[in-house]
RNA sequence: GCUUCCUUAGCUCAGCCGGUUAGAGCAUCUGACUGUUAAUCAGAGGGUCCCUGGUUCGAGCCCAGGAGGGAGCGCCA
């Protein structure tokens, strides 16, 4: 009768002291002298290992010279209480076999610590570190937490297109979508690349943004979420910045700006208050190892109200800080990163958000205010971080939003669907957009979004 | 796309003013040690100094071009 295999976090756990167990994982490290060894095996399940201590008598040398640090074991034994310090139990083996070898002339990890530019080379191995196990369980956690808080709170999941018709979203670069020849393909008369001989019989992109279509079902279900990889063809370059990314966008009917800020706010809150209550071992580690201040800013931003304000307050603030910025504050430009840093962690030392943007800085679906120079639309800034969500109460209004695409060139015939959304019972509605990525880079203190996504992909890199 | 810094052993880095045989820590290997905790101690092996060209009696070091990487900025989530 075979023993089923225990995970290292439930034996770690266990109480259940003098039983034969089994445990299966990757070796971090050996040590040890001719009578005993000590093997800490680490199998994904928490980021602490478990110890296996092995009479070298009882096993052959060849057996405990494959048991390097890569390799991967299986390990029959006594679930014992440690006769060492650091750890309350161990695992007594009783049978060693070696599933998988690593030669530690040719393993690139070691078990002293390693930079994070060198791990990104080894996208394919990094997992297997404290570091990214700890990033890729809490990048587990925040995601179920963001179902988990839609689900609870009625809103539903809809899967928007990852394949668009329209270019007109105004969110950015976009990647085509083709199956023609790029060396040859088929022209009009005029000579233009003909497009109808297309796949889908028109130009077609990855999404930028599944929001146009999100409003589609808010206007039917009332409150719904998407949350999907989103691509941006954007030549950026920078630690807040990927092509690929993915993104949670709720949208709601009958919500208006305020509404959009509360469900922001509470969202967020959630997140981080789950990601301390399921995780705590890996924010522990994040916080010891990168980031002393990790834990007491994660406490903070759930203890604490955002900062509201609008555009304008925030532009009089900076014009009166005595802060020497590169770029000048003028009602009506966009706020710079150095701005927008100013005030969330000088200024305020909170989490912001600001409304009622310029129109002319904001896209065209963003509902106008009575003043005719604003729209409401909301930013919210984090610490280190940014923009981590960027959102509006939407114009329903048929006029006025065939008005402002007019004036901001967007093409109406090719979003005639979203303009019959306010031709036929149109409503008042809200929604934004939370790159996933960068809650992630928040949550888990790490200081590039390259780092918190397990394949990431940014200009002239697509490896593994 | 712009600015700036970097590239030397498997990893992290030092390398003086351009001068003989390019170093350290860790890792790896060998040995010692009967409970280790990034074990410790002793020893050994390990180099296309990113690439190409140039200057020079002589280049890891200076110059030009290229490649790769980091940080900051822009675009945004």
């Amino acid at each position: 009768m075979s023993v089923r295999r225990s995970s290292v976090q439930d034996l770690l756990r266990s109480q259940e002291l003098e039983r034969e167990v089994v445990v299966k994982g990757w070796v971090r490290t050996r040590r040890g002298n001719k009578y005993v060894q000590f093997i800490a095996v680490n199998d994904g399940s928490t980021i602490h290992n478990l110890q296996v201590v092995a009479d070298a008598e009882k096993f052959p040398e060849e057996t405990l010279k494959d048991v390097a640090t890569g390799a991967c074991v299986s390990v029959r034994g006594q679930l014992v209480a440690s006769q060492g310090k650091g750890q309350a139990v161990e695992v007594q083996a009783v049978e060693i076999q070696v599933l998988g070898k690593a030669d530690p002339e040719q393993y690139p990890l070691q078990k002293k610590g390693h930079s994070l530019e060198f791990l990104r080379e080894i996208a394919h191995l990094r997992p297997r570190t404290n570091t990214f196990g700890a990033v890729l369980r809490l990048r587990h956690a925040l995601a179920f937490a963001v179902h988990q808080y839609f689900n609870d709170h009625g809103f539903y999941y809809i899967h928007t297109p990852i394949i668009t018709g329209s270019d007109a979203e105004g969110a950015g670069q976009m990647f085509r979508v083709t199956t023609l020849p790029a060396d040859h393909p088929p022209r009009t008369a005029s000579g233009d690349v003909d497009y109808t001989e297309d796949f889908f019989g028109k130009q077609t992109n990855l999404t930028v943004s599944g929001q146009l279509e999100g409003e589609i079902a808010a206007l039917a279900l009332g409150k719904v979420y998407t949350f999907g990889p989103t691509f941006r063809a954007e030549n950026s370059n920078t630690a807040r910045h990927l092509a690929e990314f993915w993104m949670i966008e709720p949208e709601m009917a009958f919500y208006d700006l305020q509404d959009n800020m509360e469900l922001a706010e509470d969202f967020l809150k959630y997140l981080v208050r789950y990601a301390l209550e399921k995780c705590p071992d890996d924010l522990q580690f994040l916080n010891d190892q990168y980031d002393k201040e990790l834990l007491g800013r994660l406490q903070f931003v759930v203890d604490n109200d955002f900062q509201r304000l609008t555009y304008t307050e925030a532009v009089e603030i900076l014009k009166t800080a005595k802060k020497k910025f590169e770029f000048p504050v003028d009602w009506g430009t966009d706020l710079q990163s150095e701005h927008e840093r100013y005030l969330v962690e000088k200024h305020f030392k909170k989490p912001v958000i600001l409304t009622d943007y310029p129109k002319d800085i904001k896209a065209f679906y963003m509902k106008l205010n009575d003043d005719n120079r604003t729209v409401r639309a909301m930013d919210v800034l984090f610490p280190g971080i940014g923009e981590i969500i960027g959102g509006s109460q939407r114009e329903e209004d048929l006029e006025k939003l065939r008005t402002r695409m007019q004036q901001m060139n967007v093409p109406e015939e090719e979003l005639w669907w979203y303009l019959d959304l306010r031709r036929f019972g149109s409503a008042p509605h809200a929604g934004f957009g939370l790159g996933f990525e960068r809650l992630v880079l928040f949550v888990t203190g790490m200081g590039n979004i390259r780092d918190v996504i397990p394949f990431p992909r940014f200009p002239k890199n697509a490896e593994f």
